[in-house]
DNA sequence: ACGCGCTTGAGTTGCGTACCTCAACAAGAC
DNA sequence: GTCTTGTTGAGGTACGCAACTCAAGCGCGT
């Protein structure tokens, strides 16, 4: 009941060690039929290479690069800080982690960018968009043997390995059911504040909510989306408008940053309470404002968890491990002012 | 640049490496002042050993036993069903998972158990009693060199490493502003079922929602909580009783398992939709239920998780290396229609 | 001066794999 | 029959650390 080692494995198929290492680590020089010997003898023992060994023999250090916005978005921030903390864990796993600033709304300055990096680091996971300059840059950095998964915002029609992120519909259409039975059954309108019509994810979040909104509340009216740049300034003016020009407003949704300006604007106009306001990322702000109610549910996906899930799959896919599908799901957390987490 | 190693600490310290060993591996016969010295360079250089190159060296093996109740729980199954698919994964990882059934609810039987794994693996994850017998059993095992960390439910006066669970009193608030919410403005009657209220986990979920309600919800009124005993014919009978004996029934929240009672007796008594329902643990049932809309939220703590957590806090235990709380830190998961995980 | 115990250095071995070299042997081409 | 090419075996080295042995050095008390 040992472990099973690769003489073991030699032992069964009647060849050598290095019969068996050119099988395994796929090496010219074997015949097809040999090949199959090896490999039954690998299935019939159920044998595991004992990763530790193999990552010591193999002294290979793993250099990943993180592609993330500029700006000071809050949520980024906070993406920032993970993979900073989570580097400093992953020195004694040789796995070192960067971190590459871009205007990632510029297509053609992230195609630029990503380009660049090819060749340079093991492994890539960055935050991309659905264009086809991204996805060409995204193919050819492949194309030269460096890893590349995306990160929060997907390009579906590139070759990237892995999508870390969620499922930005289905997020939208939590959002919706949240806010339509939090409504309770008032009647009346819903504003829709988004960073950029041009952005993916905010537009699939859109188009869930809105989904979720026609079909299921009836007495709820969708008011035409906003678009704030993500600017807390600009988010703030169309939260006052929104407030001061429908008298019946029910709810907000805000779709991406700037949260600031709607919690400004709902205090400031005393409806923290007689408008369900719901948004998107746990930052300090948008946590204070779910305590002391002014918001009322918040959408989230973990950063932290992202980095570690990107930095797994990278070096999975590095070794040819296997992915575990559960461990690597982003979640779309709801979080109430009961389920937030620590103190 | 190149990665710090043992040689560079001895180096750096004036000392051999026999000497380093001996102080980070907290082998005697090293005086203090040169132990603060290896210390000393340990930290000015930043030293990380290499996981792989420690663990290849120790060339040990760790064996782990999950301690799970018997019975035929859905959530208890999917936890035994994680444990086997994790375990299979962990052969190359050079940890061995053992499950061990035991009457978790008759604290004698569960100490007698717990003492009997006692030196017979390197650590123990069990669902644990909040009970002075199990917390003796459980320092006796950890006093035999047996680690051991809590499993779904705590034993907090023990010495226990960790927990891997949910915070239940915060669950049961989540559940209490759900149903209150989500219950619209309607005034009436909330029913609770519990499967037993000897059990600290729905204990501590009952207090949790009745705070909640009481605190948040004027127009609610608690029903006296009825005990299931988890059990699926109970279940139904005391859903079916609610209902009938209830006119202004505005929700139920069902504590613990046997959720197709509750299911079957709404379905039946055409109240799907007119009754907030709301319970605990993705399955199967509860999962249906929530698309057909029967239930209106799931609360969920991943059992998938859990076993992963549980696994890697007693490798690092074992391996004497930090824990990441971040990412060891069970969620309480809120499940609606429309964030449901996969398809 | 001697022995004792505590501390330290030097060195060896082994963990299981990856990766490499060299030699041997076979089948097929010419 | 010789040469080429493809296939296999044998064996070595390295990876960084843990764990161990043995001997030497030190100060101490007697």
């Amino acid at each position: 009941m040992s472990k099973i080692k690769l003489h073991d494995v030699a032992r069964e198929a009647g060849v050598s060690l290095a019969t068996v290492d050119r099988v395994l680590n796929r090496r010219p020089g074997v015949r097809a039929k040999t090949i199959a010997r090896v490999e039954a003898a690998v299935a019939k023992l159920n044998y595991q290479p004992d990763r530790f060994a193999a990552r010591l023999a193999r002294a290979r250090n793993y250099n990943f690069c993180f592609v993330l916005p500029v700006g000071t978005n809050t949520f980024m921030g906070n993406l920032n800080d993970e993979i900073v903390t989570h580097s400093a864990r992953m020195a004694g796993e040789r796995v070192s982690l960067s971190i590459e600033r871009t205007d990632v709304f510029e297509p053609e300055r992230l195609a630029e960018t990503l380009l660049s990096l090819a060749g340079r680091y093991d492994g890539i996971a960055t935050v991309a968009l659905d264009h086809p300059a991204v996805t060409a840059a995204i193919d050819a950095v492949i194309d030269a043997g460096t890893l590349v998964v995306t990160l929060i915002s997907d390009a579906p029609q590139s070759r990237r390995a892995h999508f870390v992120g969620i499922d930005n519909v289905a997020a939208g259409r939590t959002a919706g059911t949240l806010l339509g039975r939090f409504s309770g059954l008032r009647m009346g309108k819903v504003g829709v504040i988004v960073g950029s019509l041009s952005l993916s994810d905010h537009i699939e979040r859109h188009r869930g909510f809105a989904q979720i909104i026609s079909q299921d509340f009836p007495g709820l009216a969708l008011l035409p989306a906003c678009e704030s740049r993500d600017d807390f300034g600009q988010t703030e003016e169309i939260a006052r408008r929104l407030i001061a020009e429908t008298p019946d407003l029910v709810g907000i949704y805000n779709i991406g940053g700037g949260i600031r300006g709607v919690i400004t604007a709902l205090q400031a106009t005393g409806r923290t309470r007689s408008v369900v306001f719901i948004c998107h990322e746990l930052t300090d702000f948008s946590r204070a404002a779910l305590i002391d109610r002014t918001a009322d549910a918040i959408i989230n996906q973990d950063p932290g968890h992202e980095v570690r899930s990107a930095t797994r799959v990278l070096q999975a896919l590095s070794d040819g491990l296997p992915i575990v599908p559960d461990q690597e799901r982003i979640r779309i957390d709801i979080f109430l002012k009961d389920n937030l987490p620590q103190g």
